[in-house]
DNA sequence: CTGAAAGCGCTTACAG
DNA sequence: CTGAAAGCGCTTACAG
């Protein structure tokens, strides 16, 4: 194991100074442009980087950017939630693209936020993804801005909170797909999810669901409503809970997992989906298209999110003015809500 | 913004030296107690961490760890893997659980290998992840081994690359879901997935199969082989290939994602799943349990592996003897197979 | 266009 | 147990 070869070793070779090989490798229009040229092959052939420590120490900055997951803290390893699967893969594409690296890691609530600390050190900008409020970090976010540190969040703009976020229109989502219930005929109607201000998306979708019900001049009062978080389970056991006391024509869930839940409770009892029960998601999660009924939901576009989010961060750590942003989202009929025609 | 707060700033409140700071910070037990205490609270309410890239530089380490991901040239960007994401989030746990960061990266096949030597700059080790051969890299693979840049993939261990491998034993996996279908009496089979030495995870899973098929004494002429990369639609077009020729009891898929698109594929010609043909799969993904007709596949453990493939590298890194390491795999039992009784 | 020098914020021998 | 000092490998004013 040869040690690295530094930038002296290569002003050596080159037979310039070390500033000169540190200007040449940074591409300079200061050095003469056959000097950079006999400097980059020489660092070329010696496989010679710069050192990211030593320059990030140098220029104050880390061309790092760090990704910093929350998930729910029931939901197990191997259950990551696919939707924040997909934005990562579309962040990471679009910081690489930027020139810039990813750290990830993955936040526990139960965790203090030690994590967060050292990562606002170690990078230029800070993207929090996670479902749920961030109520609970809310005092966190704000040490985090008064120190200067640069971060977007991922979700529903929010007055109350830090920071300013991007995220994708859940009223209106929750809107399309109650509407598409409603127009294809069904009448009755429950709702899974939390509904409270620890989740604002979940939240959010509900409301947008709510309106529609309203507009539709259908009972709201028969409108039943569980809790549940993003998981399978939470789904099964809040459909159960539903179709023990009644069986509406259609439930609106708040997330693809927890749909897919709902539909093994209704199974389970013995009815069919949709002929006896439709259910909706939300998410478009890959499960939903190849699940044993496809599920009708709604696509947020992850890969325009991840494009957002990265270049907003860096508009805002370059100091550029940066504003809520909130992306449309897409209904996607599939066979689990019933007739389409 | 005020400006971060450097350790002579605490080493100035504190009343002492700078020194003693960076002793006390780092648990040092040559400085007292009581001072290391006060000096730690200090620190605590200026909500200073030391700066990682000044440490690293004088330590001459990163406390970092590198994954890097190949996908396969044709996956597009929604669709990364989902065995790979499971991979990504037991990594990146066990990587957090270890004190180190992580940085992910995607490699593209198209790209130049300029990614690699800068990562490996910025780590202390390389976790290489990818289906399909290392084949293209071995070059690369022999110049950062000589770089003394610590690495291991995963993957078959393999005497034609450099490096160390932690994988799972596809062979094996290729055996038990094969003899299961055999056991339960299917006696035509194919087989979808590269077989050839570009894909080695894949070709060890046909030689497997094989292996079944030549012992049961079945006719091994009669066996069909269709190559495809592990995408939906590679294996939806390699299994409408198969049907047009013949009607195999049983297709054994390289990868779950290829067995949905086979899946689909022997539906849309009007067979069903698994009355007509069974189909198995490989992986265990997420989807598999949900789909249509729950699949019968190989679970890998990734928990265990992203454990695995830490602490070795960890080991590796402080210069620890690795070897080659095989996990074994599990065959999941569900629906797609048919009569399990 | 080029070089000598300072300094980024730490850690760690060295000396006491 | 503590401090003064060197130095990790760069980038960038400053001077020419």
């Amino acid at each position: 194991m040869k040690s690295k070869a530094t930038s002296f070793d290569i002003a050596h070779m080159a037979g310039v100074s070390q500033s000169t090989v540190s200007r040449a490798l940074s591409n300079s229009p200061l050095v003469n442009q056959e000097t950079r040229d006999r400097i980059k092959q020489i660092a070329k052939d010696l496989n010679y980087k710069v050192d990211k420590n030593a320059s990030n120490l140098r220029k104050q900055h880390s061309q790092t950017l760090a990704l910093l997951l929350f998930e729910d803290p029931t939901s197990d390893d191997s259950l990551i939630n696919p939707f924040f699967i997909s934005m990562l893969g579309s962040i990471t594409k679009a910081t690489a693209a930027a020139g810039y690296d990813l750290l990830v890691s993955f936040q526990n609530l139960k965790d203090d936020w030690h994590a967060v600390y050292e990562d606002s050190n170690k990078a230029d900008g800070l993207i929090l993804l996670g479902y749920g409020s961030y109520t609970d970090y809310e005092y966190k976010l704000s040490q985090l801005e008064e120190q200067g540190t640069r971060f977007l969040r991922w979700g529903a703009p929010d007055e109350k909170h830090p920071g300013i976020s991007i995220g994708c229109d859940n009223f209106l989502g929750g809107v399309l797909v109650t509407q598409h219930l409603v127009d294809i005929g069904h009448k009755s109607f429950a709702f899974i999810g939390d509904a409270d201000e620890s989740a604002p998306e979940f939240k959010a979708r509900f409301d947008g669901f709510m309106s529609v019900i309203a507009e539709s001049k259908l009972n709201a009062d028969s409108v039943v409503q569980k809790d549940a978080i993003s998981t399978e389970s939470d789904g099964y056991n809040a459909a159960i809970e539903i179709l023990n006391t009644g069986k509406p024509d259609a439930i609106v869930c708040a997330s693809d997992l927890i749909a897919m839940g709902a539909i093994r409770a209704i199974r389970s009892l013995g009815f069919k989906v949709p002929r006896d029960v439709a259910v909706v998601g939300y998410d478009n999660i890959q499960i939903s298209e190849f699940a044993s009924t496809p599920l009708t939901t709604v696509h947020q576009n992850t890969q325009l999110a991840g494009e957002l989010l990265v270049a907003n961060l860096l508009k805002l750590i370059n100091n550029e003015i940066v504003t809520d942003y909130l992306m449309p989202p897409e209904l996607i009929i599939r066979q689990s809500c019933g007739r389409t025609t």
